[in-house]
Formats: structure tokens, C-alpha cells, sequence
DNA sequence: ATGGTTGTATAACAA
């Protein structure tokens, strides 16, 4: 049993927030400067491309952030920043399945668990690793059927590298079938989020076209707003029923030195999380 | 145009 008075204290609301930031080294202003003035409750962060050694730990800490990192040598890499520190923590499936990728990290901040991921991009439909990104939608279906159950308050957010709909993508005709607006991929996204999660962004804002990555390497691709909505927070119902909007920052995007991605934030209603009592 | 840019093992990947 536990309570929400002293966690979900954000002036009524609690925050939590997603932002695969390419590098967390590389990002380090951006990130400290976003977190100083935003002050989500849990950032969830992906693609810190570092181990957890090279983690720069003292930066945020000096802001009243804990880091908890799930880390490896030059590639993917997922992490928390949180106000508080999670009560427990799961790193990888728990399994050999991603022993040499670090794509998943899972914390109970505050009775409310929160699994981040990072799931792999595909390259391509052609290219094996695109089998092992359904396959890791797959797993990661079985693996919340296991250790959760669907009444309870679960976050599951990251970057899913998933555009669910034609609205999500800047040109649906021409990228029909393209890694990240694939048939095979949204139906396996489909699949986990059918176990009991809704989308938080759509659910607040529908038919708002709004993308969440821009890539780098299409000339002025923010400017001209050629995006994707690859980041997302699904939330079980109990938290759904609970949150008041969820918006992405896409101010983050146009600075100096941006990720190729922006951040998306949900806000939680925090006395009714306060209100309830779980476990 | 199978291009383009960015971050990391600073050489070649991965996204």
C-alpha cells in the first residue's frame, strides 16, 4: 500500500515526460535547460548513447533530479530522471532477449509504474531488423502480460518508432509501407496497445496533426513541418481517466543543437492519483 | 537522387 501525498505534489498535477534526445552528452544543455524550466516529475529519456559510467549524473542532480540508467557503449540507451527515486527498478526484459541492447528500463515512481522503451527502428522492411522490431513489439506484449495486469495505473511510453494513422506521418501516400508507417508495425503496436493502453495524445487531441520527429537529414524538415509521430504515452484506463491533457514540445526541436526529436509530456491529475490507493 | 545530417568506437555504423 502506498500513498500519493508526497510524490504527486507538482502543484496538483503530476508530469511525466518522454524525449529520445540522441545523445545524452551531445544534449546535455538542451536537457538541463528543458528540465530546469518544464520540472516534469519523471523524464524518460532514450537513445542516451552512453554507458552508465558516462552518464552525467551531476548536472541533473544539481537541478533535484535522480538519474536511473539503463546504459551501454554508443547505441540506444534509456533512462529516468525523476524528482523522486523509483521505489523499484527493472532493467532489459529480464531475460537474454535484449542482454546486448539497452531498449527497455522499467521504475514505480509513486505507485504509478512506468516502462520506457526504445524500440528498434527497422532500417527497413527488407532488413532483419525489422523481424527483430515486431519481434520486440511481441515480446514486449508477453512481457507485460506477465508482470502486469491492465486495472493497474502502468505508463508505457518511449520512442516507439511507430506512426500509428495517416495523420501521424507528413505524406501517407508516399510513405506507405516505409519503415515506421508499415502495416506490419502498426498492427504489432496495435497489438500491445490493444493489452490495455490508450494513447494519450490522440485521446486529447483528436485529428490534431502533430509530429514528434522531424528528420535530420531532410533539409529544413522542421521548418517545413515533415514529421512524424513516432513518441507516444500510452497510459492503462485508471491513469487515462486521471490525466488532463498531453501536448508535445516542439519548440525543443527549432533550437541550436536539437534532438531530431521533441519532447511529449502528459499531465496527470494528482489529487485523484493522490485519492487512490493501489497494491 | 537509394541522396541528406547527426552522434558515437573518429571509421563506419546506426538512425
Amino acid at each position: 500500500m502506498e500513498r500519493h501525498d508526497e510524490v504527486h505534489g507538482n502543484s496538483g498535477s503530476w508530469q511525466v515526460a518522454t524525449f529520445n534526445v540522441n545523445g545524452i552528452r551531445a544534449r546535455l544543455p538542451l536537457v538541463f535547460s528543458w528540465l530546469r524550466d518544464r520540472r516534469p516529475d519523471v523524464l524518460c529519456l532514450q537513445e542516451i548513447k552512453c554507458q552508465e559510467r558516462d552518464f552525467p549524473y551531476q548536472a541533473f542532480s544539481e537541478l533535484g533530479y535522480t538519474a536511473t540508467v539503463y546504459g551501454q557503449k554508443a547505441f540506444n540507451g534509456v533512462a529516468f530522471l525523476s524528482l523522486s527515486e523509483p521505489a523499484e527498478v527493472w532493467r532489459g526484459f529480464g531475460d537474454a532477449f535484449s542482454e546486448d541492447e539497452a531498449r527497455i528500463i522499467c521504475g514505480l515512481f509513486g505507485g504509478v509504474w512506468i516502462v520506457n522503451t526504445y524500440v528498434p527502428q527497422g532500417r527497413s522492411p527488407q532488413d532483419p531488423a525489422f523481424r527483430f522490431k515486431l519481434d520486440f513489439f511481441a515480446k514486449l506484449l508477453d512481457w507485460f502480460r506477465e508482470r502486469f495486469d491492465p486495472q493497474w495505473p502502468v505508463i508505457w511510453t518511449g520512442d516507439l518508432n511507430v506512426a500509428p494513422e495517416p495523420i501521424d506521418v507528413y505524406d501517407p501516400v508516399r510513405l506507405q509501407g516505409e519503415v515506421g508507417f508499415h502495416p506490419d508495425e502498426q498492427a504489432a503496436l496495435e497489438r500491445v496497445k490493444g493489452w490495455g493502453f490508450v494513447d494519450l495524445f490522440r485521446m486529447h487531441n483528436p485529428g490534431k496533426r502533430q509530429y514528434t520527429f522531424w528528420d535530420y537529414r531532410i533539409p529544413k524538415a522542421f521548418q517545413r513541418n515533415l514529421g512524424w509521430r513516432l513518441d507516444h504515452v500510452m497510459a492503462t484506463r485508471f491513469l487515462a481517466d486521471r490525466s488532463r491533457e498531453c501536448r508535445v514540445d516542439d519548440q525543443s526541436r527549432g533550437v541550436e543543437k536539437a534532438s531530431d526529436h521533441a519532447p511529449v509530456v502528459a499531465v496527470f491529475d494528482a489529487e485523484s492519483l493522490d485519492a487512490t490507493h493501489f497494491h
